[in-house]
DNA sequence: CGATGGTTTGAGGTCGGTCAAGTTAGGTGG
DNA sequence: CCACCTAACTTGACCGACCTCAAACCATCG
């Protein structure tokens, strides 16, 4: 993994280099890469503060490694357990009868895997690593056990589903109204944030996915997607060379992402 | 065209009592028309059987009723209750900005609203009556206190998160690869199925909302809507005649509604 | 009656999908 | 080291599905 002949500045190994830079940022401090972390510790991940109840120790959960590639569920298995994100990328998709995928999500650190599980007993989604990654396993059995005597933790397992219903939403509008170079706009500014939140850097950054990958979550062609980028580097607001990106423009950008194919109509 | 009865007459009276006639088919048995109804009679309407505990009166919910065009809510507005359909049917939308409106689903008789205000502390969608309609306004709080206690509750609730999501994610799958004819097949289908298990007819209804309501869910034009429907028609799959359809041959309409765009690509 | 809102249909333009070619980087095996 | 292959990305040319604009129709309602 690790490789420090540094000779060409393109090269597929630097960007490899890049992306592990950055999933070393989303590490925790404290935790030396453990085998197991305890409650506390997932709630952090998650941006939630201990419940004053405070038996922040009364489950340690399994982390699991994954490669490159690796799948980490296949739609279709039994649904076991939720997974939070401790580092890496993933990506998670559905695909039909047909093989036509849609890709859904690229969960990053702090991001739950597998909560449209949850009615059902079998998961509907893949879930692969794009990149080297930890997750943390959390049996769903023992999360709702817990949360059920506890009113704070029963409002973070609360939230997590509100955020991601309001995710899917949003991407709905995405896809529903905008054009290709707003939704190409709108994908890298999503990115760009959720960079910053983790704290790499907000306007230049590596993307840990294919041009592929990008089209079938926004809903394009893979043509598409490449000619919105060159579009949107002749206007001067990215800089695109491969996996590598440069955000120029924050501002120009944010305008353009929320431009429609249609018409602004007020109906009724 | 012609009715259920076989009468030719295409009054937008006639079709105002047959909306009504399927409201009528929908509304419980029991309760003549309640001011608030019990925890037992909201879970029967959800679908789900009473917790054996059976503490099933130890709550009493207001039911709501709405007019047409009546609205239930304003994105903005403080998240206060979940909202389960008990008659007539709604449309849920979210608007940006620049007013571009993306319908977001058309909740019927037992269907929850609201579920994607539970993270934030205000809605985020505007809710509204396509038809004279009742609602039981479940508190939030109320709702987590019950199900704290009672495992078999908590389960119903996060059954319906589960329910919520999976259904967004189809929705994304459509939206982000079906054609425009194959959209409107799967509306139709999806229509079709939901009248069935309401106690409809499967094969033929009346459309509660217009084609611009339909257009902005499917993320198609009202034109291109109007044009899928008449191909379906001159292709003997459905009648369409304005509000009134019905389904002639629901396989080939499953086929077609399976077909996508783009090519079936393999990826990796 | 005219006004209004919903629907259909037509004609034309365009965004984005399709197909194809070309480039680059990486990987393998000799 | 090179020859060769493949995967990922870009670019160009073409075309068709869908959007846009416009007109006409119909039912309802004042």
């Amino acid at each position: 993994m690790y490789n420090v002949n540094g000779d060409k500045c393109t090269s597929e190994e630097d960007v490899r280099r890049e992306v592990a830079a950055v999933s070393a940022l989303t590490m925790t401090i404290s935790g030396r890469d453990p085998a197991c972390v305890s409650l506390a510790e997932v709630l952090a991940l998650l941006g939630e503060v201990l419940p004053d109840g405070a038996d922040g120790t009364s489950g340690r959960f399994a982390v699991k490694r994954l490669q490159r590639r690796q799948s980490l569920q296949r739609a279709g298995e039994r649904f076991k357990a939720l997974y939070i994100v401790q580092s890496g990328v993933l990506m998670t998709s559905s695909s039909d009868a047909h093989g036509i995928e849609q890709v859904l999500s690229f969960p990053m650190r702090g991001d739950a895997i597998g909560l449209d599980g949850i009615g059902q007993d079998k998961v509907a989604t893949d879930v692969m690593a794009l990149d080297v990654s930890r997750v943390v396993a959390v049996p769903f059995v023992q999360l709702s056990d817990l949360s059920r005597g506890n009113s704070h933790l029963q409002r973070v397992v609360h939230r997590l589903f509100g955020r991601e219903l309001s995710r899917d939403r949003e991407m709905l509008r995405v896809l529903g109204s905008f054009s290709a170079e707003a939704r190409v706009a709108n994908f890298l500014l999503d990115l760009s944030q959720r960079y910053a939140r983790l704290g790499g850097s907000s306007d230049v950054f590596v993307f840990p996915m294919r041009r592929q990958d990008m089209a079938r979550y926004l809903g394009l062609q893979l043509e598409t997607v490449s000619r919105a980028m060159t579009s949107l580097t002749s206007l001067g607001l990215v800089e695109v060379d491969g996996r590598r990106v440069a955000i120029r423009d924050v501002c120009a950008l944010r305008r353009l992402s929320q431009r429609s194919t249609r018409q602004c109509t007020r109906p009724h």
